[in-house]
DNA sequence: ATGAAAGCGCTAACAG
DNA sequence: CTGTTAGCGCTTTCAT
């Protein structure tokens, strides 16, 4: 390219100084400048082709205008809705995201935390659902901002912008209950992530509560994959159990394979329920019952108190805990009577 | 955030100058320096928490190591799978994806990709299929770098990554014609998207081949929704086919919807096919017939591209047209002996 | 209302 | 091998 123009070729062609094009072509300082003034260098501007370079001012303002979001992986459906929210949010207010994938990996979370703060990013959206990494309070120190999106709590006094994973189990187990069924498996998430231990012990709670008998099977990541593997170990052990919960609902599309795979009818041998609502889950078949979780709605949050973090300097604490809702589709119906399973 | 530390403070820690610190910090100039000093640097550059600054060395150096990815819709399902392939093949090598959704709507194509050239990125992804824009023509003049993605190609002679659409399209029509099939509808998407004229002229030019009777109806966008209606009015014109090729899978999927409600099978009744092979379009019921375009492999390649074009400096004009595959799913069969539809 | 000058943090000649 | 210096493009005092 071509020696980009500046605001110094402006600056000739207007023939003002340069500072003065600098006043005249942004909008808080546009009123010290004489209005035919600034037509002139407005003109100037235009004719050059001038554009504006936003590196050298983050580096003058020590504000880049950008804001870091990490996520494990941005083909988990659940994640663009999100990230959707986050951009309709923060575009209009000029701020740019920065996307990072970290595959769930703690080492790639690091790196990908680095490079957006050697890029200065103004801020951190942290989506990846990880337990707390030793990073996490030596940011909080440094005063970096930072929001936590649909993760727990951890020790670090972060905001933090979640579905409301506890009653989003307890409508689930409701719901079954009232269908009749008495003994589920809840197929929970990996450990490390702090989703699944709020939703696998929230699972315990309210059966116990309900008085439902509630078998917990682990699977090794949050992926169809290895949703329909936990299935097909528990179908082979040969238990009895009329309904499955699953952490998120790749999890549970999961299940609904492992389940046709074993030509077990679906709702009619087994109901099946899931976490999230993730686009496309109402296509499955069945069209899976989960609980709704307002995807767009979280990003929205957390960057909205991201942003008034960066505008007012604080960095204080705050938990949003959004509503979620049944959504009831094809996947689960009445507890048979002679149990198929 | 305390004001943050510097090359000067290493430099005063370490008892050096400050640009043998840059040298120092440097891979590429680090031999310059004594490996003794070296270490001495390192070892304060760490003590004081040390982050590089990448938008000093931005301005600097005149690179922003990031590149401009301008999509229609994040939640389009195609398009986290080429995102994730951009980045795969770019995070590597220091380079951070900024994102930009334009909604289809020029408008916000021309803002976005404004935002991105403020922010100085090194080159553009474009993969929002829209026509040229009057943009392109000028971007190309002064020099920016720019692949082009998923998209016809234009008047401007920039690289374009693409799926082979004809022959997805040949071989759509070469496995409804051996199913007996010999009328067809094509779904058409608007005809602002070069995809979809593609796809609908090449429609047009396979059955004529193959002896086969087309009819092609437009769909107003590429959502199921406007598929769902399209497929509607299709089927209230009483007209006679038994297959349906829409020209992408939400296409494909609201027709499906639109089979189900009217009553009719799939595939018994009616076949339907799509394209893309979008994630999840095998979970559809029935599991969607359609032609898998690689689209991470669109996503890499267009990052190689441009990423040689950021390193050589050169703007040459390539076509790389990555070859596309049947997907045969539950939702084709034979052609009904009696049409139902 | 405008000009002059300093400086954000860094890299890259150029000296020594 | 290391220090000195200039300058990337911009905003913002401080003068005038």
């Amino acid at each position: 390219m071509s020696r980009a123009v500046t605001i110094v070729d402006v600056a000739k062609l207007a023939g003002v100084h340069f500072a003065t094009v600098s006043r005249a072509l942004n909008p808080s300082t546009q009123a010290q400048v004489s209005p035919e003034t600034v037509r002139r260098i407005q003109k100037a501007a235009k004719a050059l082709g001038y554009v504006p370079n936003a590196v050298a001012r983050s580096l003058r303002n020590n504000l880049s205008m950008t804001v870091g979001v990490t996520i494990p992986d941005l083909t988990n459906p659940i994640f663009p809705p999100m990230i959707r929210g986050i951009e309709n949010f923060l575009a209009p207010r000029g701020y740019t995201a920065l996307l990072a994938n970290t595959d769930g990996r703690p080492g790639m979370e690091q790196s990908a935390i680095s490079s957006l703060l050697e890029r200065r990013v103004d801020g951190l959206i942290i989506a990846t659902g990880l337990d707390d990494h030793v990073l996490l309070p030596r940011l909080f120190e440094q005063g970096v901002k930072v929001v936590l999106a649909n993760r727990g709590g951890g020790s670090v006094p972060y905001p933090l912008v979640t579905g409301d994973d506890r009653s989003g189990i307890a409508m689930a187990v409701d719901l079954l209950k009232s269908l009749g069924h008495r003994r589920i498996v809840h197929i929970a998430g990996p450990d490390n992530f702090s989703t699944s231990r709020t939703r696998r012990d929230a699972m315990i709670q309210s059966c116990d509560e309900a008085g439902i008998a509630c078998q917990v099977v682990s699977a090794s990541a949050l992926t169809a994959e290895a949703g329909e593997k936990a299935m097909d170990d528990v179908l082979s052990q040969r238990q009895s159990f009329t309904a499955v919960q699953a952490s998120n609902d790749l999890l549970a599309l999961g299940v609904l394979r492992s389940v046709r795979r074993h030509r077990l009818r679906c709702p009619e041998d087994l109901s099946v329920i899931g976490f999230n609502d993730m686009p496309f889950s109402e296509e499955f078949s069945p069209g899976l019952t989960t609980i709704h979780v307002p995807l767009e709605d979280i990003g929205t949050e957390s960057a909205r108190l991201l942003f008034e973090r960066i505008q007012n300097g604080k960095n204080d604490s705050v938990l949003v805990r959004l509503p979620v809702s049944l959504v009831v589709r094809g996947s689960t119906g009445p507890a048979p009577k002679k149990q198929r399973v």
